[in-house]
DNA sequence: ATATGATAACTTATATGATAACTTTGAGAT
DNA sequence: ATCTCAAAGTTATCATATAAGTTATCATAT
């Protein structure tokens, strides 16, 4: 690789493609997430071509999730979030009748690897943010007792049944499993809310979905990473016959 | 979920946003990969705004990888590809120090899910995928033998390493499995050649590697995932022992 | 002095019109 | 039928203008 290694070369493109990728580069080189980008006048000075082409090139950089836009104010660079990633994956699913299931089949991978790092490596600030998200669903639950299915409520419990995952997923360590599984819940969530149509959750057992998710947050406290794997496992392999269930074992379009 | 299920709703944002909300529910309710959009002209008629806006807004699903434009043709729906994917975790990786290691982490995770799944239901051609690639590796280490170290094949080598993976992706059936592996290779490339700035691959014990690739080939005609999944789990540690030696046990940025 | 509010300066969003460059199409020639 | 090439279709880029947000400045009131 004789080149410079940040290799967005530049021939043969169009000259949105060779702005974006030089803007690109200089993102990854110097600018942290929160930093502005110059204005799109200075740009167009700096590359000499037109505001129009930089304005185009800023849009494929916003597509790609790499800055925010909005009016009035100058580009910034964004922290890298899970959003795109999740539209993506919810491109892919899209294409693929079974495609649900095997997102399924891969978090439930990706969830296992999850805690298992999470009992090995977790520090107390993030065990206190998994516990607060399992308070919360406990919070819940009782509010949803006691108003008789509040839909405000419900989505509040499954926020939290999300959010305790996703606080896993953290304590792991592992920003790339973090950013996956963030991404996943995304479509997921979709699914969900399409299984149930209106349903409300009033009536289903989710003494049996707390149980679950305390056992986990049981093991990951006792650092014991192989029953947090295998209740991980078996909480997830619940859901999953849950899903099946409500979708029927239909192939989905999501 | 009162609203429309395709909820990309159109309130508070600018022409740009909503019209590429309202052009990714078309894309994703109708347009299947290949199809081509409409002219830039019909779509600034069709939402009563400029040319200059359908062009921005289009930027953005380029961006997304959701469709590919070339000059003085329209814009193509694309082929879910996993190239945005790997910019992405690129962009993830680069802002954690550690970031390359988190990746290899999970890549071993998936890369073990993969073969499990691929022991278990593969089909003929999809083996027939695998052996290919397991016999341009084959190929290649002659060649590199003879030549002594040409970086065509070099190149060809690793090529085939990769696509071994990606074949055996294939045969798993999970196409997110497969977008994933392929997106995550695309770093992880980087961060090779990086590593190896470069030396040759000359004298390297490619013979290991073969042989490790052949014991996991082996092992899915078989059919026996259990072993599938050994085999892997020795092959990318041992890969990963060969990178954190490159890297020098140091924060690489990619 | 500090807080407040109006104003100016800056910046992005969108529109119009024009031209260049590339692709596809179709008519006509072979 | 196939090939050539001109015309039509289409995107890429530019210059310019205006609207509508945001930020900075500064005078004023408290």
């Amino acid at each position: 690789m004789p080149e410079s290694l940040t290799a967005n070369s530049t021939e043969g493109q169009t000259a949105v493609a060779s702005v974006a990728a030089q803007l690109t580069d200089l993102i990854y080189a110097e600018m942290p997430p929160g930093a502005r980008l110059p204005s799109e006048a200075e740009m167009a000075a700096r590359y000499s071509v037109s505001r129009v082409t930089i304005r185009e090139a800023i849009k494929m950089l916003a597509g790609r999730g790499l800055v925010e836009i909005s009016r009035g104010r100058r580009a910034v660079v964004s922290e890298p979030s899970s959003k795109a990633l999740g539209e993506f994956l919810g491109w892919i699913v899209q294409h693929d009748p079974k495609g649900m299931f095997d997102l399924v089949e891969v978090r439930m991978s990706l969830e296992i690897k999850s805690v298992s790092l999470a009992a090995k490596r977790t520090t107390r600030p993030a065990l206190a943010g998994i516990e607060s998200m399992m308070q919360g669903m406990r919070d819940a639950a009782r509010k949803l007792e006691e108003s008789g299915g509040d839909l405000e409520v419900e989505r509040a419990f499954h926020q939290c049944d999300v959010g305790f995952h996703e606080a896993i997923a953290l304590a792991s360590g592992n920003r790339v499993i973090t950013s996956l599984i963030e991404a996943m819940s995304l479509p997921l969530e979709r699914s969900f809310f399409m299984s149930r149509r209106g349903k409300s959750l009033r009536g289903l057992p989710l003494e049996n979905t707390i149980a679950a998710h305390q056992k986990i947050l049981d093991c990951i406290k006792k650092r014991d990473s192989r029953a947090a794997e295998n209740a991980m496992r078996q909480h997830l392999e619940e859901s999953a016959r849950d899903m099946r269930a409500a979708l029927g074992n239909r192939p989905v379009s999501v």
